[in-house]
DNA sequence: CGTTGACCCTCACGCGACGTGAGGGTGCAC
DNA sequence: GTGCACCCTCACGTCGCGTGAGGGTCAACG
């Protein structure tokens, strides 16, 4: 039993030219023709084919995967396990691109920019060590940020929106309360700093009063975050991060 | 603060020459010049740049990239919102790949060939829906398939030789047993159908009583494999189903 | 102050992996 | 016997850069 060059494109998802084409380069050329001349391509043929479509959609050069398919102690079993590791690598990158674009997201969410090393840092093509524990002192590999970035990435554009209307009023208030000169252990800043911790909760993940603490602190300590507080009014990270704390422990 | 042309390689992991393609097709013009006619790379270049190379990472021609950058009432959530999407599925096909990988080597540890539509259902780009339904009727998507197939990927070719022959001296004796006229639910049958029972346990999966009853069905229902056994002896398939059965049920 | 070395520039040709016809044979079905 | 679907072999085109050639720029070091 054999298979016709348009039998085996509409089999595996490949052009009739393309299969000309490995014929061309002896990358693949059908064990028989009929008198014709027409390609017929038997089973082995079929399992020499996708053994190159794997190594292609794993970025190998054409004759590269002549070459290791060519290799004389080499059989089915050792390109199956390479190829399953390698298939593992690359489904890997691409979590990590997807975690990338999470980030992005949140970060467009938090109103903050992405410094360049952080946009990149997932083209860098390869440093696989260090890399996770980069990720983790920067962002905190914690519960709460998986939470997060789950639901931030299944957010419609209206949510954002809304998301960030929210955000911005209670901002204002608080800066008008901090204007105001209000005390950041009174009443009206605690009331502001629960409205806020509930704005986290309600978007990003449940936010206990530790936790609220804790992002209290990273406002004046990431230079991002407090630049996008000063910029309202100058002062206004130390003032939330103060009122997060009245608010935590006076109740 | 900007890049030059150098520093934006660095950091994105691109060549200086693909820098100057995209500004000389205009997909990723520097908002800058030096007196000099040095390029200069600004934050929203960069990322401008890194959504060029998502969708690049996606397979997008450039020049429809250019195109979706460029439509009026896009901006950034709506391309991280998309790429997040396409990321997605992207993921999810090279999970099947990895799945057809194992399975294409399971199908060696059993001696089966595949079809060729076996062979290629992963390459045959998109059909979604029944696909997953399919898998299952065939395969049966089981804890003890998943199990399965999670053992298998990670044996060394030394296992595989080991296997393989300890799966050959059991056929070698139900052979020799069948040959001989001993009854299938007699001692020695139930014996080596024990023997079977092991093997399948080692190197495969947990198989219980049960299961190998089904096991043994399939022996004779499944016509790859009553191939494989009944090209030692015919009727083999059958009356190592029958054993398998005596064995569950006589003990 | 000159020069060295690391960058940067603009052409411009080359290449890998096919796409896309042109021009023509094959084979079964009605 | 004549469509119609399929197959063949050239052969040129395209996309996304790679790879020099030939030459300017600029901070540093002697």
């Amino acid at each position: 039993m054999s298979f016709s060059v348009g039998q085996v494109s509409r089999l595996a998802g490949v052009t009739v030219r393309t299969l000309h084409h490995y014929d061309e380069i002896g990358l693949l050329t059908p064990s028989e023709r009929t008198r014709a001349g027409y390609r017929r391509y038997t089973d082995d043929d079929l399992l020499r084919l996708q053994q190159v479509l794997l190594y292609r959609e794993l970025g190998f050069p054409l004759e590269e995967i002549a070459v290791i398919l060519d290799e004389p102690h080499s059989d089915e079993l050792t390109h199956l396990r390479r190829q399953h590791e390698l298939l593992r690598i690359k489904s890997e990158r691409i979590r990590e691109m997807i975690a990338a674009v999470e980030r992005a997201m949140e970060a467009r969410a938090m109103n903050i920019r992405l410094t360049p090393e952080e946009r990149f840092e997932v083209f860098g093509d390869f440093r696989p060590e260090d890399h996770d524990a980069e990720v983790e002192r920067r962002w905190g590999d914690t519960r709460q940020y998986a939470e997060s970035r789950r639901r931030v990435a299944s957010y419609t554009k209206a949510d954002w929106l809304h998301l960030k209307a929210e955000a911005a009023t209670i901002t204002e208030d608080l800066a008008a309360a901090f204007k105001a000169g209000l005390p950041a252990d009174g009443q009206q800043a605690m009331d502001l700093a629960e409205r806020h911790r509930g704005h986290i909760s309600r978007w990003f993940y449940e936010c206990s009063y530790e936790i609220h603490q804790c992002l209290g602190e990273l406002y004046v300590t990431d230079p991002r975050f407090t630049a996008t507080f000063d910029a309202i009014v100058p002062g206004l990270a130390d003032y939330l991060r103060l009122a997060i704390h009245a608010n935590a422990t006076g109740r």
